[in-house]
DNA sequence: CATGAATGAGGTTTCATTCAT
DNA sequence: AATGAATGAAACCTCATTCAT
């Protein structure tokens, strides 16, 4: 059981997280000013530095965290889908669901790239579990014949990228379509793609110049 | 007829321009310092000044002038090719080509988002113009019956996405297949999604120039 | 007499002070941290505040308890020595040994100087008993014959001085010689300079510069 | 030949190693404020970074710079003297007159000690030349009898430190005698201790330069 | 009394931009 | 046109002191 000094530490910490996140989406890292943390999470400069050590602390505490709940919150979608169609699907689903509930966190992850130097705490470093739950289920279905035979990993990450682009596309306002409907729309294209009667090459199309 | 001080003035431009490019990609925006930059033009800090009026100017130089070139090279490759799925594998053939080609520039880009506020200035924006491309090939190809129906702009979005992924991933140093497989790959595969259902052709695997 | 109060916070005041003075020797003034103090002492940092109005306060309480006790000692050793010679030996050995005991303190000493302004609470100050009665003592030795006429206050400081040097150095590492032994050395060396036989001059040496 | 650059930069280091030794001598290391010098100095914080690091670089520079001016100048004027009777009297002579002229680097160097920790750079560690020096000339003197045997070395510090007590004395205020007068008195008390013990003599102060 | 979380003034350092030469 | 020294506005972080519990 956790002391009440524990509860309220942790509930400040969780203040700052928050604060940090909605700066850092405004702002980015180099323009993240702990002042505006501060003000944000209505307390003072000092009190910061109690909860975390500098500044960066503070930005990977916000990855961490909100990269844990997700990717946890990912792959039990991924492995509550029975079959590979559907676990695409759940992920394309999902994912697009908690960019809308989240989008400061998304934004943040959306300009992450050399930003900091957090090795192993990169965007992508975050979404290799997932890659790899989707990876054994394309193998699987692969070798059952339910799918042409395709690179599992490759095609993945494609999935995985398609997603994360989409969501981009949605973050800086371009489309506005309902997730769900978007969702649908990506899982379905893939599936396409994965389909056994997937290229039909009968009709004198599929050739290429010449 | 540019006169002599033009001249002049414009390979200043792009002397800056090219230490710019390096320092930004070595460092970002935020830690790109303009003394490292005035050091690797061969100039004194002072000068940047004579040129540009800021910074974020400069920034915004190097951004428009390979922008510019490289959605000029992709334009003319996609508008070249004779079938949609010919100008699908061009677009991503020059593009994996390209970012082999100039790694600082596409390691910018994979920083740049939200790192400045430049309004219409984001990566995305200079993709509109290959992806209209694309979009009117899709649209034709469909309404000639050579691919299924899809919404036609939502997929060139996809394929530029597709490839921005893909690009990311070898710049990150996890992928180094050759760039023409990947590409190949890459337009095959999306080709395959695109394909009007039909008997399955379990060998076929959609690739072109052979 | 005292109420328990009175005595409860004496204690808690005498706890305090050997913190700090733990705490100050090894950082120093500026870089005695009050957080550290606290935890030295076993208690909350607030409470200090309760003992003490200030981080100079508690330092000056350092000082002055310290100083109280060493000279009282001093002064006592210095009073029971019958002769001046004695009384110079006295004065050395006890230094000597007390630093030897309480280097900490003499650490802090040894740092303070204008670290602080305190007026009137400056190492030198708390010298001022010793050396006036040792002033006093040569003065009575000239007097008397004894030694020979030496302005007394002047050569009082020198005593004490000489003995702080020797202190300075065996804390600094580089003398490890016993405190009896060096403190012999000392009073001889200064009684040498005061005994009447004093300088020699008949071998046709003193001479300086021709 | 150096160049005009070389000389204004040097000439900047100067006034600001100059500003950095009335501040470091008004407040100390730790109170010692960039800003405060800078003011001192006639120019903006900034600049001060253009010529130093740190602050620890610039109190390290004040140190350096006039420890080692005194130091040469101390050991010229030992060297000068031809006697040790003569090389003591212009050591104290030499340290004396310099401390009048430079009182503020002479203010730093009473307060420094463990205020910063610069390995080998104490105040003690610039002595060790001019220790030597005595060293020597005591160790001469005593194999050629004209004065008592002595551990050489231990006598030298004594020469330094009451020295550097009397440079202290005269700092706080306490002792306005002319330097030239504490000076002899000095340096004739410790010839008093290390001349042969012979017949009383008790006119002689042991004066030189009658 | 005791606590320790909270405060915020103040310190050091960086770096985009200006300006006298 | 070119220079690079100078500037000073921020940014990050520390720590003596206060105060609600």
């Amino acid at each position: 059981m956790r002391s009440t000094q524990q509860v309220v530490s942790d509930f400040r910490r969780n203040e700052i997280v928050d604060a940090a996140r909605t700066v850092f989406a405004r702002r980015g890292f180099a323009g993240g000013i702990i002042d505006e943390i501060a003000r944000e999470a209505g307390i003072a400069k000092g009190t910061v530095y109690l909860y975390f050590r500098s500044k960066t602390e503070i930005y990977k505490a916000v990855l961490d965290r909100d990269m844990e709940s997700l990717t946890r919150g990912t792959v039990e979608a991924i492995d509550r889908a029975p079959s590979l169609k559907d676990k695409i699907a759940a992920y394309t689903l999902v994912r697009l669901e908690n960019a809308e509930a989240k989008k400061e966190f998304f934004r943040i992850m959306d300009g992450e790239t050399s930003a900091l130097s957090i090795p192993g705490k990169q965007y992508r470093h975050w979404l290799r579990e997932p890659v790899t739950r989707l990876a054994a289920a394309i193998e699987e279905a692969a070798q059952n014949g339910l799918i042409r035979p395709v690179p599992a990993e490759k095609v993945a990450w494609m999935i995985v990228d398609l997603t994360r682009a989409s969501i981009q596309q949605r973050l800086s306002g371009k489309d506005d379509a309902l997730a769900r409907e978007e969702a649908e729309f990506l899982s379905s294209f893939i599936w396409a793609a994965l389909s056994i009667e997937g290229p039909a090459q009968g009709q004198g199309d599929g050739r290429c110049s010449t």
